[in-house]
DNA sequence: GTATTTTATTTACCTAGGTAAATAATAATT
DNA sequence: AATTATTATTTACCTAGGTAAATAAAATAC
C-alpha cells in the first residue's frame, strides 16, 4: 500500500482513539459526540437529516441515536410526517453538553496548535482533493 | 468539529468504501487485503509481527487472519516458540495475490494521479505532523 | 379511490476498530 | 527445581462503519 494511504488511515485511527479517551470522562464515544455536536449546531433533526449531513448510512445513525437515548442525552419525537423521528437534546443532555464541547475544543486545539493557517488550509485542500478523486472510481 | 477533522474522517471512509468495492471481485475486504499485502512484503510473520507492523491491536489481527484462513488465502503454522503462530500464504493465496495487487495498484493510481510529487510529499508530511500531535495527548 | 411507488426508519448481519481478561508457553527469579 | 513474571494468542464484548431486506407512512399514478 502507498505509504501515504497507510499514514492517513493510521492517523485517523490515532485521532479517533485519543478523542475517545478524551470523551471517556463524559461517558461518550466519538460517534455519539459527532451526533450531539450536529444537533447542537443545527437544532432538532430527523434521522435522515443527520445521516445525510454526516454522510454516513442510516442504520449507523439509528444505532448511535438509540444508544444516546438510552444514556439520556437525547429524545426522539414523532415528526409531523409520522414516518420520521426528530432527534433533539434531553434536558440532561442540554445541561451536560457545554462541558463536553469544552473538552473536545481543547483536544482539537492541542492537535492543531503547531499548524499555522496556511498549513491548515493546505492540508484541508489536499484532503478534499483526495476525497474528490474517490468519485472517479465508480464500478 | 473542526471541518478539517470532519473532512479527514470522511475521506478515509470514502477511500475504504471504494477500496472495498474494488476488492469485491476478489472476495476480499480492505483489512484482509492489508494483511495479505503485509505478508507478501515481509514474508511469513507471527501475529505479533503483524499487529506491531500495522499498529493495530492483536485481537483485530487474530480475527482477520482467522477469516483469511477460512477463505484459504493463508495458513497458520506453529512457530519454534510454541506460543506464536506464523502466518504465510497458502498455495491458493500465492496464486491469487498478483491479480489483487494489480487491482489495488490501479485503484491507488486513480486516487493519486492528479497529485504531483510535491503535493504527495506535502500531504504526507502534514498528515505525519498531525499524527505526531496525537502523542501530546496522554491522559 | 385503490394500487403502486417512494421515503423514513429499523432489523439482521457482515467487516473492523477498541479494551479487559483468560490461557498457555516461555523466561526470569529465587 | 519451583515459583513468578512476561509474552503470544485468544475470547468476550463494546463502538462504528457497511449492505440488504423488512415495515410503515406518505406521495403518486391510474
Amino acid at each position: 500500500m502507498n505509504p501515504l494511504f497507510h499514514e492517513i488511515f493510521q492517523t485517523t485511527r490515532d485521532i479517533t482513539n485519543k478523542l475517545n479517551s478524551c470523551l471517556k470522562e463524559h461517558d461518550l464515544y466519538s460517534s455519539q459526540w459527532t451526533i450531539l455536536y450536529t444537533i447542537n449546531k443545527n437544532g432538532p433533526m430527523s434521522l435522515t437529516d443527520i445521516w445525510k449531513y454526516l454522510k454516513v448510512e442510516a442504520p449507523t445513525v439509528t444505532r448511535t441515536v438509540a444508544r444516546l437515548e438510552q444514556l439520556d442525552w437525547i429524545v426522539r419525537t414523532e415528526g409531523e410526517d409520522r414516518r420520521e423521528k426528530i432527534v433533539s437534546f434531553s434536558e440532561e443532555g442540554k445541561k451536560k453538553f457545554p462541558a463536553v464541547l469544552a473538552s473536545v475544543l481543547r483536544f482539537e486545539e492541542g492537535l492543531i496548535e503547531t499548524f499555522n493557517d496556511e498549513e491548515q488550509q493546505q492540508l484541508l485542500e489536499l484532503i478534499c482533493k483526495l476525497k474528490g478523486r474517490t468519485n472517479h472510481w465508480e464500478i
